[in-house]
DNA sequence: GATTATTATTGAACAATGTTCAATAATTAA
DNA sequence: TTAATTATTGAACATTGTTCAATAATAATC
């Protein structure tokens, strides 16, 4: 077969991301191929090598969605509670949350090793990663150490997840990992 | 070529290990494969199929060596000091020095996804593990609470390492592995 | 409307991965 | 010396990512 034209570049382009999305959704990240994602879009491989440079950004690509869509509770959570410690114990709560309903995305996101991550991803990153930064402001006092103080809250939640999730931390007993948060953040708010 | 017999079959599997070992640290996780390591020590893949069961075995042999290297360290620490806050910063220090110093021994140590982890491996995380936990023990209070603390302390060390190598929360301004856990531990240690 | 130019899509190919296993040849046992 | 054992090979298979000339459907031109 050869042109067939049947979407833009752009429609193509989501329809992958979405196809992908399932995919890994439904079998893991593994199940992230090539062929896989445009068999079940009803193309070929090489269609997907017109849409991204490699499998990889395809990757980088849901990364970004699962991203947008985790500021935009973010964003709620801020809405709904004023106080610092609250809106805290909240966003950690939805990390939470994410990660033990959307196991698979979780991991292609914060997981799997990605060669390339591009300015959009990072972009992306920011709108997850500023608003914790600025809740936690009045608890760290200047800038700086908010946002010092925010990418250690964000590698606790991450190491307690992936940890848990890789079992690569498989002592004696198991702790759930909201114990383990919850002890994180009485001792990290406790000023 | 048929039966050699250079060697006896754990001598083999130790060699294995070895040439894996420089491999990863010579060119990364992603260079350690059958066929690589098999050219490195003189055989075949088949050969190594003999004495692991995959390739994720040959990975986790290697990662239990570290833990085991890792757990001598930490046990030098306790030797060298008594004081459980002055312990547990000089463990995160040693933590952090792995890091910086063998980036593709840890990386394949935590950040590279395996589909089979043993009991021998859990038994090295328990080397590296319980120390700390135990380390932790005047601190917590009781020892269920020292060893979620000893969790939490892993985590985030894990966490701020993994982020800073994989590139996946770089904001505006980066901060030194050194100068986020100072400020985790500071405020962890609060008590 | 016929012809030409453009381009989206294909599908076959290549290299590299993990993995298996019958064949083989060197060692060990009888 | 002969037979049994087994360590090692090497070729094969399936699956990856990736490339790219060929192709066929659309768009542009006359």
């Amino acid at each position: 077969m050869g042109r067939r034209k049947d979407h833009t570049r752009e429609e193509l382009t989501r329809i992958a991301i979405n196809a992908g999305t399932e995919l890994v959704v439904a079998e893991g990240p593994e199940a992230l191929t090539a062929r896989n994602v445009a068999k079940l879009i009803g193309y070929t491989p090489g269609t997907l090598y017109n849409l991204f440079e490699n499998i990889d950004e395809l990757c980088t690509a849901i990364n970004i969605k699962t991203l947008n869509r985790f500021a935009v509770e973010i964003e709620q959570i801020l809405n709904e509670h004023s106080k610092s410690k609250k809106r805290l114990r909240r966003i950690c709560q939805a990390y939470l949350n994410f990660h033990q309903k959307k196991p698979e995305l979780w991991a292609l996101c914060f997981a799997t090793p990605l060669r390339s991550l591009n300015e959009d991803y990072h972009q992306a990153v920011h709108k997850v990663f500023d608003p914790v930064a600025e809740a936690l402001l009045p608890i760290s006092g200047d800038p700086q150490a908010a946002r010092q103080d925010a990418k250690v809250l964000w590698s606790t939640l991450h190491g307690i997840c992936l940890l848990q999730q890789t079992g690569k931390l498989n002592v004696a007993e198991t702790d759930p990992a909201e114990i383990l948060v919850k002890r994180f953040l009485d001792q990290f708010l406790k000023r």
